[in-house]
Formats: structure tokens, sequence, C-alpha cells
DNA sequence: ATCCGATTCAAACAGTTGTTTTAAACTATC
DNA sequence: GATAGTTTAAAACAACTGTTTGAATCGGAT
């Protein structure tokens, strides 16, 4: 045990690191399932077949898989999405942008990795939060702003342009963060997906109204103060 | 040390009974932060200043303390906020709906502590999740239910009348979940709690819109297939 | 075959957790 | 004021955590 990892160490004779690879995919699904904090490092190893020791030796810490968990999973397209999107009219645009998003949230009974690791990073936030933000989150806002912007004809840094994305992103979060909520409150909802499907079509059809009305109201009264009893 | 508390006692001599009341209002600070798994008993009897055994004297074990901190917050209005929306036409039951929802999250720096225990049990479900749900969540969707069913002169459990309901929590739901997410994205949005207001009455606004056009569009359209490509 | 570094393993370590124990202090009643 | 029941307190317990140790094992170059 001489050299026991912190500096990377490129490791391009990949097809021999199968500890490494069985760790990671281990990690994971822990780390989805119940978050950095509540992950144990004997589950992990136990799952991956592994020694106790190994996330020590290959990884440096319990963080250290973590980050490169983390690391892994990004091999997102964003400016081929953008490019993509960008060629749509914007309404058909925002329709793809969510229906896309649905579906890489993964089924109902197994759910993507990010979106369960940003829960937990939610609820209890560590070090990987900011990770997760700027390879999935941020890229993806900015596309919103863009569409949404055109849609209601402000610029994307206009703050009702900000709260417009809010509430797209809120409408599509809400299925991932409160799944358990929703499958409590109505059993017979299978959230499979086809019907998350739906949902996402439903999502785009609602706001695409909203947005509409957006565009019609805003420009001329953009200060009405309300009254909120 | 004879009845160490399962029973629950009723406990009517309540002028003496500083030590629970000091725990209750302890755990209840460090269960909002941390969730439930995270909080350690020591840091609850550190801040209320009593020794660690007082917590398995007082409430058998720590998740009867959790138990007993989710109880005791159940003394809403619900019942009368229900009556006295019902006395307004829809539309401004919807915008108080949600401004009252929205003030009762509390300001930035104070979050409620249901709105923060809801996020851990979400996130890392215990057996407290039921109990917030019951005496929390489905009331007010049952509300929601009602006054969206109104709006787009549907029934209350019809499907769509779900989406419907669905994408205005979601929308409400995102700024809490997501608060962390949010400052981040936006540092200069600082969430105050009149910022929160403009947020509540964008929804508001936001959601009508989207509700009139439903309300139009779905009567007659009501399935059709759309390809999404 | 031999050697040396890299890897694996069982065991142990140090720290934290919820809970229990045991005795002391308190409180109200006779 | 003695006494029985209730409450507090310090300490210890057992289980679990991430991490380290040091020896065993492996794999390829000599």
């Amino acid at each position: 045990m001489r050299k026991p990892a912190n500096t990377v160490e490129l490791k391009i004779d990949s097809g021999r690191d199968q500890p490494r690879q069985k760790l990671l995919t281990a990690a994971r699904q822990v780390f989805a399932e119940v978050g950095f904090r509540a992950a144990t490092v004997r589950e992990i190893c136990a799952r991956a077949e592994q020694n106790v020791a190994a996330v020590n030796y290959h990884f440096g810490d319990k963080f250290g898989l973590y980050a490169e968990t983390l690391k892994h999973e990004t091999v997102f397209n964003e400016e081929m999405a953008d490019r993509e999107l960008g060629a749509l009219a914007p309404k058909e645009a925002l329709r793809t942008f969510i229906v896309r998003v649905f579906r890489s949230f993964g089924s109902a009974d197994r759910p993507a990795f990010y979106t369960q690791v940003m829960m937990h990073e939610l609820a209890a936030p560590s070090e990987g939060l900011s990770a997760v933000l700027d390879q999935v989150i941020r890229p993806r806002v900015q596309v919103l702003e863009k569409i949404v912007g055109l849609l209601i004809e402000l610029p994307p840094a206009h703050p009702k342009t900000r709260l417009c994305v809010l509430s797209i992103t809120g409408q599509i979060a809400h299925y991932v963060n409160s799944r358990a909520l929703i499958s409590s409150i109505w059993p017979e909802w299978k959230l499979n997906s086809e019907d998350l499907n739906e949902v996402a079509n439903h999502i785009a059809d609602y706001s695409l109204a909203a947005l509409q009305t957006v565009k019609r109201d805003f420009s001329q009264a953009a200060s009405r103060t309300r009254k909120t009893r």
C-alpha cells in the first residue's frame, strides 16, 4: 500500500479496474437511496463485493467516492440540446424540453441517479451540491430562460422571466421531490412513464397558456400593486 | 424511575413541565434543521439544557420525541380558513390561498417547522411522514381541489383537476424545496417576505391564466392524443 | 523461480450514536 | 421530619460509523 490515491491518477488501463467501477456503481445506488450522510461505506462495499478498506484505498475517503460518483455521470450534451431546441418554434421547444426532462428522470420504479441525489442534497446539503448544480441545473435553467424569454418577449434575465422559469421548473420538480407524497395521496396514480408523459404535456399546455397571458398583460401594466388582504 | 412514559399520560398539571417543553422546542429546531435521522439527542438536550437521559425518560425514545413534536404543532385553524375561502369568489380564493400558504412558510431566514421537516421526510422518509401528510398536506390539497374544480368547471376528483392542483402546489413547493438552489443561481434574489408575496401573486396570476384556458379547452377536446416526437 | 510494488483482506481503532443503568436530588404527603 | 414516588445526573453500554493498520496475496518484470 503505497500510493493510496488522492492524486486522481488517470488510469487509462481501464480494462482492469473492476473494483473501482463496482464501487462506483454500488455507491451511486446507495447515495441515490439514502444520500451522502446516511450512506455507509460498509453497505457500499458489501454491494460491490469489496472489502471495507477499498473505498479509502481507491478514493481516499467517503467523500472522494461521492465526488467521483457525481463527476462520472456528467456526459450531458447541453450544446446539442440547445442547438436542437433553438431550431424549433419556441412553443414546441418548451414542450420538448419538458418532455425530455421528464424522460431523464427515469421511470417511477427506477428514478435517475442525479434526480435522487439532488433531493438529498437539497434537504441536507453537502459539498456535492454545487457540483450537481453547475453540471446539471444551471445549463438547463439557461436554456429555459432563453425559451421563456422568447415566449413572453422579455429578456432572459428579466425578473418576470425568472418567475416564469421557476413556475415551470417548480411544476416539473414537484413530480420528483414529492413523488412519495403524491403516491400517498392518490394511491391509484401509478406514475409510470406513460403517465409522466401525460403530465409533461399537461405542464406544457398549462404553462404555454399562462405565458401567453403574461406576454399580453405584462408589457403595459408592469407595476401593478396588488393588495393581499 | 418507575413510569418512563410510553403511555402518553395527559399531564394536565402543565404549569410544571418545563423540561418537556424545553425539549420539545429544542427538538423542533434541530429536527427542522437536519431531519430526524441526522438529529442527535445530545444536541437537542444541550439546547434544552437537559441531561442526555431526559429524552428517553420523558418520551420513551428519540422517535417518541419526534412524534410528539409533530403532534404538538397541529393547532392550526384550517377549518376556519377553509370556511373563509368558501365565501370568496374562486379566483380570489385561489389567490388568498396561495398567499396564505406562502406566509405560513415563514420568512426567508426562519422557515416554518413543518416546511423544513417535510423536506427531510420527503428526501429520507421516516414513520413521521404520514403524520405530517394527514395533518397538514391532505386538508390543504382538498381545499385546493375544490377551488380549482370550480375554476375549471370539473369535479374535484377529476384527473385534470388533480394535474392542475399539482401544477399549483408544485410552483409553491419549489420555493421551499429548492430555496438553496434558487439562492445559489440568483444570489441577488433575497426572497424576503416582500419578495415572497410578489412570488405568491405571480403564481396566482400564472395559474389563473392557465386555468382559464384549461376550462375553455378541456371541455370539448378531452381526449387529444399528442405526439411527443 | 524471484522479487517488488500494487492490491486485498481481516482486524482493530477512535469517535459518535441511542439507550440503560445506578445513584443522587427533589417533591409532595403523612 | 420521615418516607415513597418522581425527576435529574453522571457514567457506562452496546452498536455503528469512517478510517487505519499490517500482514497476506496477487501480478508482472527481472
